[in-house]
DNA sequence: TTTTAATTGTGAATTCTATCACAATCTATT
DNA sequence: AATAGATTGTGATAGAATTCACAATTAAAA
């Protein structure tokens, strides 16, 4: 067990930030433990899912008892990395970046962001929030005096392929992308996109095809 | 072949938004016919797998020739519900909810924000981008009023459940949700959340358990 | 101390998903 | 008209993910 090296699936990693969330909720009612039934029940997992998304990692649970939730809250932390900072930098201060700028749910979760990039000579070298908004042509000497390590993009769509580019040029192995663009990119990185259209096609398909 | 009621995983599901985008794409760069190889490469799937997505909707493509991206668009957008306006409510007009409701991505895949909803008597009653404003109270007349048939949540996760809660009630059956809050809800509905700091947190995973 | 009830951790079974591999078929060329 | 080259659609196969089911263990009650 607890073998954190060997390839764990995607669907268990996410499924772990659920179980972390449900956790301090949890903690916050005043429980102290909490059973696998109970936590796959708040998320409409099964308990045997959940007892083996956590076994991947070790035995932390009681017979009988369930899970301690501030140990396993901590353990869980550890595993998925929150036990430090991460220094983060978004790509384009328009609607959508303005907007995760602000978002509270990132500092709370010990994702800090650090600097923030766009072309438009009205927002550069201004503040936005108390953070740093830098020219893009800066990206490759901020990312190294500032250690930055993942990157969110929100610029225009058309502009994305080479921002991405540039970032990966850059050595930033982490990267959420909330644009059109798809680019390939080198096996030890890590991109994900976030698919906001793509979210509400699949809502779509189902509403016509569920037989009403 | 092409039973459209016999159950589609979700993970096709998404792969058709992923094809329909790719398509568009290559009909801009002035192509033709596309084969499922080329769908494939540029996102990163098997050429099967592409063939076998489409497999369980008809038979579209021609033998040594590929797929007619024109018809094929035409044909996808009618699977994923693309060929009908969609009425969209988007729940609170905070940060997250301003960049929501001027996402260009929305309209143009014909998801039509007719209604945004706030507490905020600063904002009630006003328009937002031509959109018009109401309170929340207005929730069921409005609904009723205009149709409504998906709900995006951008309100604090604090009002979250309760105004998930309130949209159900209401009969809107295709709800995606950007808080944190996660509520059950009834069999025939579609409820998808979108989790930002769980996509970073697994994206902090894959940093320090990947072998640099 | 013994019994009862609860709950974990996990190998085995099952279900779901993706890939392989090839006959069938289409276009273009000779 | 025959041949070569490309590509689909799909049954069979392999692989991944989930669920089942139960021995093992703990806490609490009798
Ligand atoms: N608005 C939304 O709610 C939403 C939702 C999902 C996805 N998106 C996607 O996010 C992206 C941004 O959307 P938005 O609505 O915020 O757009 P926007 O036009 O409001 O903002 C884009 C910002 O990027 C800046 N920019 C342009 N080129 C740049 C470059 N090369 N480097 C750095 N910055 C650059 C612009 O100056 C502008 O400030 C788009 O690709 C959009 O499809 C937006
Ligand atoms: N800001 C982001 O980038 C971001 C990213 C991901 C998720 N989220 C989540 O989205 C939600 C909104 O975030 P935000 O940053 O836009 O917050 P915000 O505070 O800027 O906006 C919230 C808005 O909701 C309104 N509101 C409050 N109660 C309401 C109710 N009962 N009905 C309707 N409207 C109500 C408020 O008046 C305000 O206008 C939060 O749950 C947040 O966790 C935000």
């Amino acid at each position: 067990m607890a073998n954190t090296l060997r390839a764990i699936p995607l669907s268990t990693v996410e499924r772990l930030s659920i179980y972390l969330r449900t956790l301090r909720e949890s903690l916050v009612e005043g429980m102290d433990f909490i059973s696998s039934t109970e936590i796959g029940k708040r998320n409409d997992f099964t308990a045997a899912q959940v007892r083996k998304d956590l076994s991947c990692f070790g035995n932390f649970g009681i017979k009988g008892t369930g899970y301690q939730i501030s140990e396993l809250i901590n353990t869980l932390e550890t595993i998925l990395g929150l036990d430090r900072e991460w220094k983060v930098a978004i790509f384009g201060l328009g609607k959508l970046g303005g907007a995760l700028a602000c978002y509270k749910g990132l500092k709370s979760a010990r994702f800090n962001v650090v600097a923030i990039f766009d072309v438009d000579p009205k927002k550069v070298d201004k503040t936005y929030k108390n953070i740093p908004v830098y020219h893009s042509d800066m990206l490759k000497k901020v990312v190294r005096e500032k250690k930055i390590q993942i990157a969110i993009i929100a610029v225009p769509t058309d502009s994305a392929k080479a921002t991405i580019q540039r970032i990966i040029d850059a050595g930033i192995k982490g990267i959420l992308n909330f644009t059109e663009a798809r680019v390939p990119y080198p096996d030890e990185y890590i991109l994900k996109n976030v698919n906001l259209a793509g979210e509400l096609e699949s809502i779509s398909y189902y509403l016509i095809h569920s037989d009403l």
